[in-house]
DNA sequence: GTCTATATTCTGATAGAC
DNA sequence: GTCTATCAGAATATAGAC
């Protein structure tokens, strides 16, 4: 029988986080009150504020935490090697990892605005750093003379741009399999960048 | 001596579509309040309601509004002419229009899922209008043997992702100037449908 | 750790005076 | 065409019982 009541020690925080994830993904942040959230899970809404200080640390800690795990998935997902296979891996990891986590994404570009200014630095700080992990690939492809483009820090926004633009429209079960438009859109990024 | 009360026929509408594209753009459909929009506008909220049935109504006419001037627009810039000339001819007006509208395009993008499922349908329709116009210079252009593209409507899709990137961090007086930007990206663009 | 109850402020929208 | 006044409900967050 369901208990109504008592701890869950544990429990209730990490769904805190999933039920405000899908739903902040879903109706945005501004549009989901936390009397909402608190229905999903399960609680009354001033329980809420036992695993958070306020809506606000709520999405932040969103937001860090997929930056925290993006930055350490590819730090192991980068193997090294040549710059055309790097940027390969990238490009597959990038949208492999975006498609598995379609609202963590959705958040992390659409509510930036819904930040305030200190959390704001922080989370454009680790998405600099993230993007800085491409530019070094391109560098590295010019100095060689594999890749030709003239400017590899935009370039490096040019293909995190296009590779997103999946996560906005790919649905499994569609026209096209994921490794379809993984394929197509990688073989897109490698004549972009050549010569 | 500012009169703080009278008519402003003609005025006041077009200044409340200004002021709400501003703050939507700005902080989001949800988080922006009537109350605020009336008091940018420098009228009370309930002036507001002369103007708009309702605020979903505003959201909407805003929406559908940007994308029949962007269609309008772009049937006026096509000149016709080869793939290629029109494909760039595309990519530049793209970028250029964007650029010139940034409040505009936001809330086209991130206030999709703001909109009732209706007003949702309409402005959908619309975009894969415009969305055709560019398979349709791919189609040709393949059909030709000048674009190498496994799939039309894949590549329409990551063209207009990477082109919409600029939106997300150009600003003049930057680095580069957006001469400079528009012809990079084009030229990703062009070598990314090539052989 | 969760509850109920509540403080305070704000929300979209309407009514009716001028 | 704008105003003031107001409705009915919802918002975030807190206090204190258990």
């Amino acid at each position: 029988m369901a208990r109504k009541q008592g701890s869950h020690a544990g429990i209730t925080g990490p769904k805190v986080r999933d039920v405000a994830l899908r739903l902040f993904a879903r109706y945005g942040y501004a549009a989901v009150s936390m009397r909402q959230i608190a229905r999903e899970v399960g609680v009354q809404a001033g329980a809420l504020y036992l695993y958070t200080p306020d809506k606000q640390t709520l999405l932040f800690d969103l937001m860090r935490g997929h930056l925290d795990e993006l930055l350490s998935a590819w730090a192991e997902a980068d193997k090294g090697g040549p710059p055309a296979a790097r940027l390969e891996a990238f490009a597959r990891f990038h949208m492999r990892y975006h498609l598995d986590r379609p609202d963590t994404i959705f958040i992390a570009y659409m509510e930036l605005r819904n930040l305030e200014p200190d959390n704001f630095a922080e989370v454009e700080r680790l998405r600099d750093l993230y993007e800085a992990s491409l530019i070094d690939i391109l560098d590295a492809g010019r100095a060689e003379g594999v890749f030709q483009v003239p400017d590899t820090r935009l370039a490096a926004k040019a293909a995190i741009s296009m590779l997103n633009g999946v996560t906005t429209w790919f649905r499994e079960g569609g026209r096209l399999g994921q490794g379809e438009v993984e394929s197509i859109y990688w073989d897109m990024l490698r004549k972009s960048v050549s010569g």
